[in-house]
DNA sequence: CAACCGCGAATGAACGATCATTCATTTGTT
DNA sequence: AACAAATGAATGATCGTTCATTCGCGGTTG
């Protein structure tokens, strides 16, 4: 009880822009895993975040923007994750690096559905819409550069005969792509725990002496 | 008076129901390719057609029918291709068959702008679409299971260690899906020669005594 | 401390635009 | 002439957006 002094939030009216912002954020996330981005309506997106039809263009300028930020919020978290590795000096070796790139990549909170079911979403309609395949376009970049370099440092350690970094980043990235896309349309098919060792298993094939087949 | 005369090329109006429907799905294709799927209308749809706008309710009972029916289209047309690299006995060797899926799964006829689009469009709809998911889901097992008898037959005959044709039919698929993603958001970094050295790079990493480096 | 007030956040009914679908009518074929 | 295919204006439903109104909060006053 006297553990927090903002106990009495669940009378307030007002709240800040920015919690308000992400509230819509987040109910966005579950209408499109519920319904998908066509289906998707301002409706229900504030009936989810329990508050009332018009504070979505109160707070966003409109539902294009909205859904825009929404793409921002999903893909800057996942870039802000794999960015956290690649600074993080606590690895001593390139190969636990791309160890923990991996462990990273099918973490509960990136595989999570709805995430994934978001990602998809935009990747849809990403062609029609050019913002979205901006947006889209500099997070895959961004993934595929960090990995490129990560893969460079490895090849010149280990001497690979015939591997070329910016292919594998290309492989590896076009590989989780893929991957997160059967974990949400054939989970029943493809497991979490299968889709890692996929993943590993093409590593492992390309950079024997940094990655083993079984962790 | 012969039913075998219908090479009667005056501008007919009246024309029979498959040429309609096929012509709407075409029509259907186009639009998805550029503006989306939820920003393809009857009317976008029957005027790339050049034909009325009640033609595709004549044809196809509702909208919904006729993008389950392009989507059909272009699974079908995928999956047949691919069986018929499977069934013809013209490939002499596994190596040769493996070689084939390679040369088709990057093919101009598959890799087109507008049929990438249509896939990826229902993908970012499938997990909201019962039926669409289940067409996805339909072609993507029968896929992953052609390779994977590809893969069985080489690994056996190439007595390769630590390779598991369902682990490495599964990453071919998903690469692929990745691939064709990247082809169509990011063409100016990714180019379809590198596509499918990326592709070919991994299988030449699993199987080193079927598929080599370069072709 | 209590009563009051003004500001701005929040609300949701109403509006207008868009779109799938229908069907009476037109037009081509046999 | 009889029939079927094709047409497109009209219809009704859905949805994004607006804005007059409501209401809670922090500050002020007595």
């Amino acid at each position: 009880m006297s553990k927090s002094s903002k106990t009495r939030k669940t009378s307030r009216r007002s709240l800040p822009r920015e919690v308000r912002r992400e509230q819509l954020i987040l109910a966005t996330i579950k209408c499109i895993e519920k319904n998908g981005l066509s289906g998707t309506t301002m409706a229900q997106v504030t009936r989810e975040a329990g508050l009332s039809l018009g504070i979505a263009n109160l707070h966003f300028e409109s539902k294009d923007k909205l859904l825009i930020e929404t793409l921002k919020y999903i893909t800057e978290e996942y870039n802000l994750g794999l960015a956290a590795i690649m600074e993080d000096d606590r690895y001593p070796t390139t190969s636990s690096r791309i160890e923990a790139v991996l462990k990273f990549d099918f973490s509960p909170a990136v595989i999570r559905k709805d995430k994934l079911a978001v990602w998809v979403a935009f990747w849809g309609e990403a062609r029609a819409r050019p913002t979205y395949q901006r947006i889209c376009l500099r997070s895959d970049l961004s993934a595929e550069d960090a990995t490129r370099k990560l893969f460079k440092a490895a090849i010149e350690e280990g001497r690979y005969k015939n591997q070329d970094a910016a292919i594998l980043a290309s492989g590896y990235t076009a590989m989780i792509d893929g991957l997160w896309l059967d974990l949400l349309l054939c989970p029943a098919h493809l497991t979490k725990k299968k889709a890692r060792k996929v993943a590993r298993n093409y590593l492992a094939n390309a950079l024997p002496d940094h990655i083993p087949q079984e962790p």
